[in-house]
DNA sequence: GTCTATAATACGATAGAC
DNA sequence: GTCTATCGTATTATAGAC
């Protein structure tokens, strides 16, 4: 992939974290990549959208990638779910609580009137799911729990990152660890 | 109240959820509100800002008057937070999944860049928390866990409702209300 | 691959009449 | 209380040169 096309894409994927879909101009996508404005619809030829659901896709691979590692470096799911939350919580203090939720603006903005972007946006959360559900799993939960079990970790951490980026305040994130880990560990 | 202003911020509070913040413009407001184009700015010196933060709060009020009254009736903690998502689950699919949660589209875009509406939003979540907090103590559950216990459901709720949004599926909300009250069963 | 210029449209907000 | 007209400034997207 070129060097404008990749820096594009980049700045893409913060701007849609911290501003959400609309309120990230293209103008300020070229800005902030540093890339050469002419290029934008060179490398994007369907235009705002194209660049945003490469953007959700890209962040989606990389947020399953941080995802599994963690996971899989845990000695149990219920300890990997605390960690996960935990740096998690750490991220969006690092940034000033600008970082909001990779993908959770733009899937709210976009889920009614655009396909193409509530699409990218199913797949990415099914993604992540999947992983968590795994490794629920190879903690010897039955399927059907741990299908349920994921399914309400990734809504705990989700609305738990809307809290803590509306205060400004890391301890929902917290709170949900530790229930989580509470819900997972009486799973067995 | 004149009921212009009432049909103004009764439009505003229904497309503030539906679209978000940045995609709802006020000549949508006025149009879908029936409104006098002329009343806006009458009733609203500080235009949109206002408009969107009075909006905001009678939805707050409205909702936190819905989940005092079913956790009320219920004949427990965890049978009211069941029966609670319950309905926004029906509530959701009634509305095909166009009703996205009452505030959590404008609490993640406005955030970063309007005090008015950040505080109000940390306002209308923190007045939520207390009512789901007040009935879990009446069911006997020590301050500190009932707290915690409060933010999680509330994290969870928001975090399902994203989530069914995205898939246009209840799944979300229905797992999430086993799992709360599972959670909440287990602190007595 | 990249540029500029511009089309076409929408936005929030204001002024001043009535 | 309500109206119209308008200002200034964004936006996405395209055309055509280089």
């Amino acid at each position: 992939m070129s060097d404008s096309r990749r820096k594009i894409v980049e700045a893409a994927s913060r701007l849609l974290e911290e501003q959400g879909y609309h309120a990230t101009g293209l103008s300020q996508i070229v800005e902030e990549s540093g890339a050469p404005k002419g290029s934008l619809y060179y490398y994007f030829p369907d235009g705002k959208r194209e660049i945003s659901e490469t953007a959700l896709r890209e962040t989606g691979q990389r947020v399953e990638s941080n995802i599994r590692q963690i996971l899989g470096s845990a000695s149990s799911a219920a300890k990997g779910v605390q960690t996960l939350i935990e740096t998690i919580g750490r991220r969006m203090e690092a940034s000033n609580y600008q970082a909001g939720g990779p993908i959770t603006t733009v899937a709210l903005e976009t889920a009614p009137d655009s396909k193409r972007l509530n699409r990218a946006c199913q797949e990415i959360y099914n993604d992540w799911r999947v992983a968590l559900r795994n490794r629920i799993v190879e903690d010897g939960v039955g399927g059907d729990r741990a299908d349920r079990l994921a399914g309400t970790v990734l809504a705990s951490i989700e609305g738990a990152m809307v809290l803590a980026r509306t205060h400004q305040d890391r301890g929902p994130l917290e709170e949900a660890a530790t229930s989580m880990t509470e819900l997972i560990k009486a799973a067995h």
